[in-house]
DNA sequence: CCATCATTCTATCGTTTTATTGAATGATGA
DNA sequence: TCATCATTCAATAAAACGATAGAATGATGG
């Protein structure tokens, strides 16, 4: 009987792992691919140290692996699911949580004036594609994107979006997506093509949700 | 972009409440069905005051609710889907957590001598009830039973198995079901049952998980 | 084999969690 | 209204966590 309650606390030792700001930025970030201490370090804007530290916590947890290529450590989540699990754990936080709501409302709170940026779901988007009536934008950094893409998409990282524009069409809907719900590229990109013109939406998802769906990447 | 860092700090905090032992026997409890604090600590092996600080703890995090009933206070879950995210962080736990298989396995050792009984999965159980050719077994306290349990479910609470026993049909295979996989219950039942010349096999879940999918339920 | 670079380990300190105890609150029924 | 019961609140001490800095490790290129 004791050990059934062992088999909790080990349970909670992995929910442990995903309780702190910091480790779910790391895995964010290796939800988009692969990435050595450094790389993961910048993004979660951590010192090294700490994000080794981090790291550790999680690859206790059994969340993450590292493999040494040369004189980097590469890590990458152990598993597929756990970007399921993340938001698996992120709808039920906001629907059960006011304080999310309220984040959420200020982090994309310029956005909706009039509602035509209405984001675009999983659905909507797939049954776009089929009829050939939307072209994907994808506005992450370039090495995210080589590191895999949904099928068909345009690269124009954020940074180079005006510079860019050639590569988009004008026959079409544009939808873009960068690293998942939270990820606030995709809407920045939106605000500045619909300024130039472009008719253009945001996938409500991202990159990572796609891939764990089981749904094809490139 | 700080809110960014804001939003999964929120989440991680969500995460913290699952990231303690007898807050995940609570939820596993609350899985059953509404209760009471009182209930509640009695099965959690906690003290009332405990108890009910870590039930406050979950309440913060959104993930249970609470209502006056007289003089007590009924617990319940505020979600359905703080099931399937147990089940998922418990999938994910056990793939790739070698601690999880040695604990699963010690929790469940002398069982599987001759390999018969092995345990009877979702879609398996539903094709045997479709064809009329097996009977379920709730082993769970009758107080749980009522609360809820599956269609055509016989209830013998394991503490009267021998006693009871005139419920059970002969001509079909037994299903026993309990609280979810780590819930003993319905492996010992099956064990007292087998010596008895029963035919009987254990279902892989447990109550919470079927009502979760979305199958039917009294 | 030495210098260098990426990462991890160790030790430390301040902060947060947890269990425990006893007092306070809120509803009930005599 | 008072005594009682269920639960929560408040205060404390022990344990776990998180950030930081500096030493140690392990691979590489000369």
């Amino acid at each position: 009987m004791t050990s059934q309650q062992d088999l909790l606390d080990t349970l909670a030792q992995v929910a442990r792992a995903l309780g702190n700001g910091h480790r779910l930025a790391l895995l964010e970030r290796l939800a988009q691919g692969e990435a050595p201490v450094e790389t993961l370090a910048t993004t979660a804007d951590l010192t090294i140290g700490n994000a080794s530290q981090h790291l550790q916590h999680l690859r206790r947890a059994g969340l993450v692996t590292a493999q040494r290529s040369g004189k980097q450590m590469i890590y990458r989540l152990t598993d597929e699911r756990i970007i399921n699990l993340l938001g698996l754990l992120r709808q039920v936080a906001e629907t059960n949580l006011a304080e999310m709501e309220r984040l959420i409302s200020r982090l994309f709170a310029e956005d909706d004036a009039d509602g035509v940026l209405e984001a675009v779901s999983r659905d909507e988007l797939l049954a776009g594609l089929a009829r050939g009536e939307v072209a994907l934008l994808d506005v992450r950094p370039e090495e995210e994107y080589e590191a895999g893409h949904l099928p068909e998409a345009i690269n124009i990282p954020l940074a180079q979006l005006e510079e860019m524009l050639g590569k988009l069409p004008h026959d079409r809907e544009i939808v873009a997506y960068c690293r998942g719900p939270y990820c606030a590229l995709s809407h920045e990109a939106v605000q500045r093509l619909r300024q130039l013109g472009y008719r253009v939406r945001r996938f409500e998802e991202g990159y990572p949700e796609w891939k764990a769906a089981g749904l094809p990447v490139t």
